[in-house]
DNA sequence: TTGATATCATTTGCATACGAATGAATTTGC
DNA sequence: GCAAATTCATTCGTATGCAAATGATATCAA
């Protein structure tokens, strides 16, 4: 049937040495399954807050007060995005917004005390997902993994 | 300010070792940001198609028709989402649905000759898109990289 | 100083992504 | 052979993710 034809056509055409195109060796794909992995074993963990809240939190904790923009930058997310994770965390009591005094146009957010207790106790738990996502590969394996995806991020 | 209170509260619970926790280091937050630079590359050479529309596509040329939640499943997407994705192919003319005669659960789903073109034609493209993705990675380096992807994948 | 640019935030529209609930059809287990 | 469990597809709700357009403010440059 399609296969038959898909074959016909290969011989035909008389494609070069790699001439089949396999979805699930490519870098994309399985970069998107990894990431799905991921997300699966954070959920597990962590059931209440998804991944992006988690770094919004996190990195809040880090650095502090900044700007709804800037916090954007810092945890890879674009001005919309941020902005509806922002809201979830502020309806939820975990963040608070405030206007900068100098420049008008930005935003401030920083955490809530209750914000700070949550980030706190996941911290721990992020260690664990970090942990179970890496499970598969050894140590050095890990390590190695981890530099190259650095330089493709 | 706040990050001298950071350091305070790390002195006073004197933490371990690896006290300090950075989301930038988390291997989820890396394979996201890696993930979303591919897209984005992906989107600079395919404009009109999104990689899981084009995941589609490349495994229905693969394997041909299908079923709807098999094809899911080959492209690891559930069956919400696949449900979407098929719905605008075939808004689009690039696939065609049918209806098991067996089996009246199941949708089957195929290429039209419009869609078989276009896959035809964009994966060439995919190949260069794999390619730039790939391109901070050395040959070597790219082997050992895909082997502990598919890993935890 | 003022006009052009740039930055910050918001909104809209579209496209994944997935959990949960539902209904139809099939398969299993006894 | 029939009730229970499973499978397939759909729908709903929620949450990213990003492009593009808009408005407010700030900065730059002539």
């Amino acid at each position: 049937m399609s296969g038959e034809d898909n074959l016909l056509r290969l011989v035909e055409a008389e494609e070069p040495d790699e001439n089949n195109y396999h979805l699930q060796d490519q870098v994309g794909f399985i970069l998107r399954k990894a990431h799905q992995r991921h997300v699966s074993i954070f959920a597990a963990h962590i059931g209440d807050l998804t991944p992006p809240q988690f770094a919004a939190l996190a990195k809040l904790y880090d650095i502090g007060e900044t700007s709804q923009n800037q916090l954007g930058t810092l945890i890879a997310m674009d001005a919309a995005t941020v902005k509806g994770v922002i809201d979830r965390l502020k309806a939820r009591g975990l963040v608070e917004l405030s206007k900068h005094e100098v420049d008008k146009r930005r935003l401030l957010v920083n955490l809530t005390p209750e914000g700070r207790e949550a980030i706190e106790r996941l911290i721990p738990l992020a260690r664990t997902i970090t942990e179970e996502t890496l499970a598969p590969l050894t140590a050095k394996e890990t390590a190695t993994f981890l530099r190259l995806l650095a330089k493709l991020a």
